[in-house]
DNA sequence: ACTTCGCTATACAGATCGGTATACTTAATT
DNA sequence: AATTAAGTATACCGATCTGTATAGCGAAGT
């Protein structure tokens, strides 16, 4: 996948030349707004844990809110990548694809999100004025389209309200988990979304 | 209600001596922590905001994470206190009250929480550690209890996966309403809610 | 051979951060 | 009449913030 362009992409292009350099910075700065929070990490604690001068951090992304956008644009590309390999190789049928989704989210959050969705957080940090903002609300879009689509698939004429509904499980299962409401939010997820999936309006 | 000791009430007591200058300073927090995220807002801009010495504010809160507290605590307050009253004048069967917390909510994000739940988007910024992080997780835990209960008189010896699933529609509703994924997220939540009354276990 | 690229090292700028200190005023309490 | 509480005004502290400047180094490309 080429930048931001590919089955999984959005309209947001890579700005960045990816050198090592550049790598470790990204790498520090996913770990570290993903645990504490975008405004309570600097440049100088990123530079640090990459190993980096802050020379390098500002030649490669110019300033903090770009980096800011390609941390968020990069978890967008991986998770986008990793749930696309796991409906393409679900059964055809677009209810088994519709579960695959959940169990994606499921094994991707376990893997990757213990204090829930990284959008959702950074959202409660940024404005819409902010570049990054965008990237948010066009992930959230996407799985809300993906969801739409393979619904009315399977409930043709209720795509639209069956897409959201599936949502509202998704997103409810990501802060359930991640503030640890309840331990398994994410398996009860999978499991309400077959429900409905079977009964169409149940 | 004497502090956070009612029937709404947490563990967590009131530090503070809510002078009319204190009043300014926490309606003004409570305005931009909600806005523009906590590590965001600076106590000079919140004691600016309030009409108010910085002194002022220091010698009500001590800190500014026990305002950070007080914020979260208050906001706790209200939204509690509001909510009962409306369980309280819904008719007695449990169905009916639990629909009376989707509505409840409904009516309480249109009017206060046009980004989202508070106390999801402040846990996205603040860790274990912070003296507020068991305000967000009480309150969550608060409202599961809640549903937990009432599901439990409705369908019972199933009150506990019930109850999560109400939770699931609820934190998601917020999470779809605050990111603008969709705009009819509170009353779909509602209708999902109803729903799941009927059937049990559609 | 010369230039460009990616990088280190260090120092610095101006602003803002949370928090404190000092001195004064005003109103209510005792 | 003396004290206390709640407040203003202002100045300051050290730390941290985002971002820039200067100088140099090694490897790769032309």
């Amino acid at each position: 996948m080429d930048g931001r362009t590919g089955t999984a992409g959005t309209a947001t292009v890579r700005r960045v030349t990816l050198t090592p350099g550049a790598r470790r910075v990204l790498a520090a700065a996913e770990r570290l707004f993903y645990d504490r929070g975008i405004h309570a990490v600097g440049v100088d604690t990123i530079a640090a844990e990459a190993g980096v001068t802050k020379k390098t951090l500002y030649d490669r992304f110019g300033s903090k809110d770009q980096l800011v956008v390609e941390y968020l644009a990069g978890r967008d590309d991986r998770w986008r990548a990793f749930l696309i390999g796991r409906i393409d190789t679900a059964p055809p049928e677009p209810a088994a694809r519709i579960v695959a989704i959940f169990e994606a989210s499921r094994d991707w959050t376990l893997a990757n999100s213990a204090k829930g969705c990284s959008f959702v957080n950074a959202h409660a940090e940024i404005g819409p004025e902010h570049p990054a903002h965008t990237v948010i609300t066009e992930e959230k879009r996407w799985i809300l389209a993906l969801c739409t689509r393979l619904a009315g698939e399977h409930f043709p004429g209720h795509g639209e309200r069956l897409g959201r509904e599936l949502m509202l499980l998704h997103e409810g299962s990501l802060v359930a988990y991640g503030l640890t409401i309840f331990p398994d939010a994410l398996d009860l997820a999978t499991d309400r979304a077959r429900a409905l999936l079977q009964t169409g309006n149940a």
